[in-house]
DNA sequence: CTGTTAATTCATCATATGCTTATATGTTCA
DNA sequence: TGAACATATAAGCATATGATGAATTAACAG
């Protein structure tokens, strides 16, 4: 027979205290799971992946990327705001030209781990 | 004198055609990026992380979960449906109870790549 | 069959998001 | 100075999202 689980609330559940005991160990904090989650909320919209995407071969201006998108300036500012706010771009500026890279080396592994996910089912 | 691009709209642009070639030939295709971003705004939530995490551990029934999360059963039943939907987590049924599990060995190397970002800055 | 429990689905609401247009800021150069 | 250009920002709109409560489906026990 099972050992009962403590919570009350569900009375089919099976599941050890042990468990119970392990996910709230290694569930990260509130603050850190509000990172992550806005880490990968920046990653869940295709102009931002398609940014990243041609930021992984060069730096760029934003009229480039906006060229190269086929999207209005404006929305390519405002999307590389949020890459900004999340620090997964940096930008140099030179004269009235500001010039984006990719400011983290994690983005690409991060990137092509979600493509082996959707490529393998 | 660098060479000029082929981007017309944009007279700043110093980046070179090469450059825009390898970005168009290796931008995946719009379908493969509408279902990267589907995945990664799966991860963009705080519940779905939260259950993700739950379910590192162990399988777990629905009320499970939400007695864990201290979250109402109909919320993370949504949300399962969502995990589900983009092939995360899988179910068994057994009587009235089903348990869901994981269902991918690179999510849990997706949320550590994340992790690692958000904890370097 | 009836009542109970587990899970799902539906309708609704409040909030968040992404893009657009228009405007503002900032830089260069004639 | 002022015109032209590069970028950023603001306001507004349409759509998407997440949570809630109510209703529904499904399995089982008596």
């Amino acid at each position: 027979m099972e050992t009962r689980t403590n919570i009350e609330s569900c009375s089919c559940s099976v599941i050890h205290e042990e468990v119970i005991s392990k996910v709230r160990d290694t569930m990260p904090d509130e603050e850190t799971l509000y990172d992550l989650a806005e880490l990968f909320k920046v990653f869940g919209d295709t102009t931002r992946i398609k940014i990243l995407c041609a930021l992984f071969e060069s730096e760029m201006c934003v009229c480039d990327i906006a060229a190269l998108l086929d999207m209005n300036q404006s929305a390519i500012s405002h999307q590389l705001r949020v890459l900004k706010q999340t620090r997964l771009v940096k930008h140099r500026k030179d004269g009235k030209v500001v010039y984006y890279s990719l400011d983290d080396e994690h983005i690409k592994q991060i990137f092509d781990q979600g493509l082996v996910h959707i490529k393998e089912k």
